[in-house]
DNA sequence: GCGTATTCGGAATCCGAAATCCGAAATAGG
DNA sequence: CCTATTTCGGATTTCGGATTCCGAATACGC
């Protein structure tokens, strides 16, 4: 698995975040039980993204989160960035330390190939692009199907 | 990290062997000090590529592991599937079981691209290449560095 | 102000991979 | 036959990510 199971979630997340794209707030507990994920462990991962900037926060009765800035703006990238750093991107694949042009691995040349192309499309693609594929093929984002979205999210006016 | 630590330290030592080259059987040990491995922990993982036909193992005095089939012959596909499977080859980014052409994810068309540029590396890269360029470049398989390994080898006959 | 809903943030627990330990089986050499 | 060497294979321990738990902080509605 390249991405840690926290990762994973907190894409799926706001994913989902920005498939509904209400003016309101969105509850944790809304989109750990559309996702079927442990609200608790939730919480911590969407914390990344606070602190990071991609989501913003709101607590108390109507509270939740929603995108802080808009999804055409946040790549992939940043939302992998955001909660299992960079290491993703400039990782040997033999896990040596310090693996580049200096001092390469034997594989460094073919693997490098592979990063790169990885990295091109993290950084090209969209949350937008994401979102939009997910409800326009009305396509899954986990266990569950991203068209629950729309009946389960109800605008309560913003703040 | 897309490849387990087991998976690392395998194909290290496939690397370590076939640099080798020798007619002889090389001992576990010997490839665990050059790598800064466990000793203990490598012994295992090279069973995997025992019974996957890739090494010959010896027991007792003079035994060791060494190449069953040709380096030309063994890919580095090979290698990744006799210790982590094919899981790497065929999941999908955000995890979803199942994710395929018929129930894909919303990043399942980028992610497929990485994917079997990956797959198509793996399968073309043969043992015989990774051993070539760490042996030409003289460069370093692990935190020990591969030109040690002349020096440690000693041709003791065949069996 | 008070009770409730909600996120925040640390602590405790669980779990699987990584690593260690130990004894058994095989084999060469004397 | 006996001993040293080496791989085999199971059992145990360690360690870090994943998950749960709990109390605090914030904010709405009455």
């Amino acid at each position: 698995m390249i991405l840690s199971k926290s990762c994973i979630y907190g894409i799926q997340a706001t994913i989902h975040v920005a498939a509904a794209k209400g003016d309101s707030y969105v509850t944790i507990s809304n989109i750990a039980e559309q996702l079927n994920i442990s609200f608790h462990f939730l919480t911590k991962v969407l914390q990344h993204f606070t602190s990071a900037g991609i989501l913003q926060s709101y607590r108390g009765p109507k509270g939740g989160v929603t995108l802080k800035i808009p999804a055409e703006e946040i790549s992939l990238y940043s939302l992998i960035e955001a909660v299992d750093g960079t290491n993703v991107f400039t990782e040997c694949m033999l896990g040596l330390p310090g693996c580049g042009v200096a001092a390469p691995c034997p594989a460094h040349d073919h693997w490098v190939e592979v990063r790169n192309r990885f990295t091109e499309i993290a950084r090209s693609v969209s949350l937008a692009e994401l979102a939009n594929t997910a409800n326009e093929l009305n396509v899954r984002i986990s266990s569950a199907n991203i068209n629950s979205i729309a009946s389960s999210t109800v605008d309560q006016g913003g703040h």
